[in-house]
DNA sequence: CCTTGCAATTGATCGTTGGTCAATATATAT
DNA sequence: ATATATATTGACCAACGATCAATTGCAAGG
């Protein structure tokens, strides 16, 4: 049994989180389990519930460490004049995040539908994020632009962020995919916002059509017989 | 006990499917039990590791279905001469089957990073969608542009999956804001390939520098205490 | 130093889960 | 009718999250 004065609350929660962060890194969020825990720190799997509600919210806790990690790492990233440069220097350092650190970051996207709204603290963590980029878009946008400019900031963040979760979904992109495609994101939305549509605009003056779709794969058979 | 000839192979396939998907629509991922489809389908749960390898063979084939479905419904949006419509139309679509079929559509995207990769013929379904968006493109860009179409496609299918994804996720982002953002995505994607950036553009103009980012925000306490 | 009272910790326990498998029931072939 | 093959069952196992009465350890009061 361990002493009750061992260690304070901070210190537990601590030592609770850590332990929670090395299993989800090892062995990710199926490892995760309050027997598990409770063993890697010397407790009985009862006493994570004396500190926290729930395994839910010890993976809240991990998330928000995650997250104000990677916000560290985003805000070290020098902003200098150049949009562009700072949108990829952004970027790189998000990927090296996600290779650095694959299992948290992926914890941070893992949240079902119907799982409980996590607290407001917690989205205020996410959204601080979107400053980043906002804030690197600066030189893009005059005055009076500040929609616009937090529309763009979101709207290259959503990219980003699907390109990472196409990638680490499986086989549809590859990681270096992402890099490719991530450079090629900044370039055409900066080059787009450059020359912003005029409604009315006619689409193309190339006279080629589409090709039909290829979608004569022949359907795999979706059930083992 | 039911019948050994009440149903063939196919039929008891088809019968499992549906039940699961009628599970996961109402309850989610967390309420989908080989108790609950067994006792839905009057089957003892035994039975469905007689037609399945395990539960998350299950949710492939939901998922397969799922696709299909996603499938048939983007190719059937007509794809006239211009991109930019064409396109539009394709994102009203598929924004539709997210509201439509939300928690089958979040299961699409609901696997670990850990888990057991999917069979090959599911991720063939998968990078089938992208060939639609690669239709659509095809007005904006001459023969011998192949590799760029493509990419473009795929950049815009993570655009608009980073969009859902993060509007799904919580108070991120709201499904207002993706239908804003996904026009804006198409527009200034298209806005950027008509006038692509060269190597050694200057950056902007514009002599403002960005605001120092908002991240003086107290940071909330972590663990409650 | 002893006692008292509070708080931290425990681990047995509950209900539930995914998955297995010998036993049983059923359909088909001979 | 008998035999063979197969579909189905449900008891069973290990493991899970969570609960809570019982136990232990600590610090303060006398």
């Amino acid at each position: 049994m361990a002493r009750r004065s061992d260690h304070s609350h901070e210190e537990l929660n601590a030592l609770i989180l850590d332990a929670a962060r090395g299993v989800l890194e090892k062995e990710g969020l199926a490892g995760l389990t309050t027997r598990r825990i409770g063993q890697a720190i010397g407790y009985s799997p009862g006493t994570l519930y004396n500190r926290f509600k729930d395994l839910d919210d010890i993976v809240v806790n991990v998330n928000a460490a995650t997250l104000d990690e990677l916000y560290a790492e985003l805000a070290a990233v020098a902003a200098g004049g150049d949009a562009a440069a700072t949108l990829r220097a952004l970027v790189a350092r998000y990927l090296d995040f996600t290779t650095r650190r694959p299992k948290l970051w992926a914890l941070l996207f893992q949240t079902s539908p119907d799982a409980a709204p996590r607290p407001d603290w917690y989205y205020a963590k996410m959204g601080r994020l979107f400053s980043l980029v906002e804030a690197a878009l600066a030189p893009l946008f005059g005055t009076g632009r500040e929609q616009e400019r937090r529309d763009m900031a979101r709207l290259l963040w959503a990219g980003l962020h699907g390109l990472c979760t196409l990638a680490a979904e499986g086989a549809v992109l590859t990681w270096d995919d992402v890099r490719r495609l991530s450079d090629l994101l900044i370039a055409t939305t900066i080059a787009g916002l450059r020359h912003p549509v005029r409604s009315g605009d006619s689409p193309s003056r190339s006279p080629r059509r589409a090709d039909t779709p290829s979608a004569t794969n022949a359907s795999p058979t979706a059930i083992q017989e």
